[in-house]
Order: structure tokens, then sequence, then C-alpha cells
DNA sequence: TAGATTGTTAATCGATTAACAATC
DNA sequence: TAGATTGTTAATCGATTAACAATC
């Protein structure tokens, strides 16, 4: 089926079927179904499928989805099928934390530039590869080496300026950890991660 | 207007407003329009008077919503007039950057309890306050103090056997780390906080 | 073949949006 | 009063789900 705009919260459920599958396939699981796959993730198997047929046929009647290859296809469908560039700005407490956290390596998103304005930090050397530098030559660096993701960690009253700079350094994604909603164009992409909504969105129905 | 069950995505939206109310009331601003803080989010005026029609009338014809009288009504309506005791499980990088962030404490979530199975860190204090526990103790340590909220920050293989043990333990609402869909009954809530499956939203998009 | 499961269609369900009378 | 903006209704839009022929 040619791509008629696929509906972004069909995207975003893509990267759940696709951990799902590396698991299963990390446990020596050769076959997968919509019905256990949904079943595991607590979703219809006719949307799983509905969601797939957006892209094409992957899975044959009777035996299901082959789980090597429905997770290679999920992963060039959604671009990971490859490493990407990424810059990370704010070095404190939260910044310092997605630096060493070994989840983004693995998945093929590589920390490449972190920048900071707190000189004592500036020069330092992170995972014995990357140095922080000053959040100056940000523009300079991003657009010299062609990056076009970068997180966002520094505190909410800077974090929009910061935005600005990344985006006119020809960044297209950010994913911000900053508690504010940027004012970013539609060109850019952008994804919050605010744990503290994340708790008021529960506490509404705890009594 | 009586509670016909307002949809789960309307209350995600609260925390939203909230924070941008929180922000304009920092700033000295006294009113706003569902207009205004549309734009600010980039939602349309509409659907903020219709999310807020759950809930009763806050605003008035001619002159809007008055932000700390509203901001008062929607944490209520959250139940973030309070303070809530959180129990952290997993001490390693990401847990230990989680007890370290100011940002719960400010709005009310308070970590009571941190629960690690690694004895070297067992026994120290975090904040001057919070002592890490071994996990054994765990069930026996939140049904005492009766916390209903918990995070997970512990790796991906033992979150469902942990997240078994919280739910066990009287806890009604997880905020997880761990990159897994958990088995939860579903008079638990879980919220997931999945830094990859972000990024790998926004590469899809990405050539 | 008999059983299982796909991909897709059509029906249902639910959420968003436009429009406007009410009213501050 | 004139202008602005609410809360709500009805229309639109889009997403989920059920059902089933196709087929492995």
């Amino acid at each position: 089926m040619a791509t008629t705009e696929v509906p972004d919260i069909v995207i975003g459920r893509l990267p759940i079927y696709l951990r799902a599958l590396t698991l299963m396939d990390e446990a020596g699981q050769e076959f997968t179904s919509s019905q256990e796959l949904g079943q595991k993730l607590g979703i219809g198997s006719a949307q799983i499928r509905k969601d797939l047929s957006h892209f094409g046929e992957f899975g044959k009647q009777g035996t299901g989805y082959e789980i090597k290859y429905l997770r290679e296809q999920i992963s060039k469908i959604l671009h990971v099928d490859r490493d990407w560039s990424v810059a990370l700005v704010g070095f404190g407490d939260l910044g310092q934390a997605i630096a060493n956290y070994a989840g983004f390596a693995n998945e093929g998103f590589h920390i490449q530039a972190i920048f900071e304005n707190d000189s004592t930090k500036i020069g330092q050397k992170v995972n014995d590869q990357v140095v922080v530098e000053d959040i100056t030559g940000l523009s300079e660096r991003i657009t010299q080496q062609k990056i076009k993701i970068a997180i966002v960690a520094v505190p909410a009253p800077v974090a929009q300026e910061v935005a600005d700079k990344l985006v006119d350094a020809g960044v297209k994604a950010i994913l911000s950890y900053a508690p504010i909603t940027l004012s970013i164009p539609d060109t850019v992409r952008v994804q919050y991660i605010d744990p503290v909504t994340h708790m008021q969105r529960m506490t509404y129905y705890l009594d």
C-alpha cells in the first residue's frame, strides 16, 4: 500500500512493537502473532495488524510473523537501522545521567557533542571520548557535524533559548527534559519527557 | 456537571495546563483565556474549554480565567493539592539522578523510601534524610508506610518482578523507567518513561 | 485437509473542532 | 452599550474494533 500519510499515533506505537520483538528475539523465540504481541502489550490484535498494514505485509496466514524479519522491517521504517549522532545540551545532574545512560548507544543514538555554560564543567571528558564544550560554540559545532538530533537537559528558563539555537543550527528533532512547551517551527519534531506530568496523570485516579 | 467518566486523554492534558498556568502565575500574570493558553501550548482553544467543562465552570465570559483560581482548581482535580509519599526502587545511575531531582519534591512528590539489592549501596543516606534499604524489606516497609506511588528504576530483566512486589504491597501507581511493558492489574495505574522510544518516534520523520 | 492467522473492509466508537447563544 | 470570551451543542473527523474472506 502506498504511503497515504501514516497517523503519528501509529508511528508512536511502532517503537513499542519493536521493543517487544527485540525481547522475544533475545529470548530465542522465532515466531509471534498479532494476538500474542497484543496480549503482551495490552493492545488489541486488530490494531497491531492495522498499524502494520500501513507499511506493507509482513506476516503469513496461519503462522504469524517471523520475529527477526518483522524487527528488521520496523527498524527500517523508523530509520533506526543506522547510527544517529546526538547533541546533548546541559550537563548538570540530569545531563550527566543521560550521558552515562547506555540505553541510547545500544539503540544507535550516540552522543557526539555536549554543551554547558558552567565553566567548571567545560573541558571535562565523558566516557573517554566526548569533551564538554562551551555552549557558545553550539551552532558552529552542530552545523559542522551536521547533527540532526538534540537532547535538551537545561533548566526551564533557558530551554526556549537553547531550542531556538538548536533549530537555527539545523537540528530537526529535539528530546526535551525541560518542563515547558517549546515554541518550535513545525518542520522540527519535539518530544517531551517530564516525569512530574506523568505522576500527576496518575494521582487523579488515587484518593 | 456530573462526572460521566472523564476520558484519560483529557486527564493527560491537565498537567500540561497546570504547568503553563504555574508559569504564567510566577510571571505575575493574573488572567488568561483559552485562546492564549492554547496558543502557548499548540492546542485549540475549543479543546481547552471542552476539557475543562468536564469538571465545572472556571471562567467568565469576556475576561477568561483567573490564573490562580484555575490553577488551584486543576490541582484539586488532579489530587496534587497535597503531598504524596513515593518509593524509589533501584539506586543505580538513574535511580540516583531521580533521587536528586528537585522537580518531584517541588510538586509534592517526596521520595520516602529507596530500595536496592547492591549491598554496597545499602545504608547510604540520601539528601540527609532517606536511607537506602535492602530490597528484601520492600513489602513490609511500603505496607507499613502506606505508600501508594512507586518509581521503578531497575534493569528491564527484573522490572516485572519488582512491579509484582509493589502491587502486592499495595502500591496503586507506578512510574516505570524500565523499557518493558509491565503486566499489572488494571486497578493499578502505570506510566512509562523510555527516552529511546521517544527518539525512535522522531527518527521516522528524519531522512 | 483442518486449523490458524493474516490483511482489509465496514461498523462503531470516541475525540476534536466549529459555531454560537449566553453573558461578563 | 460594544467587545470579548465563555460553556455547550452539533458536525466533523479520525481511530479502534469486529468480522471475515483469503490463504498459509
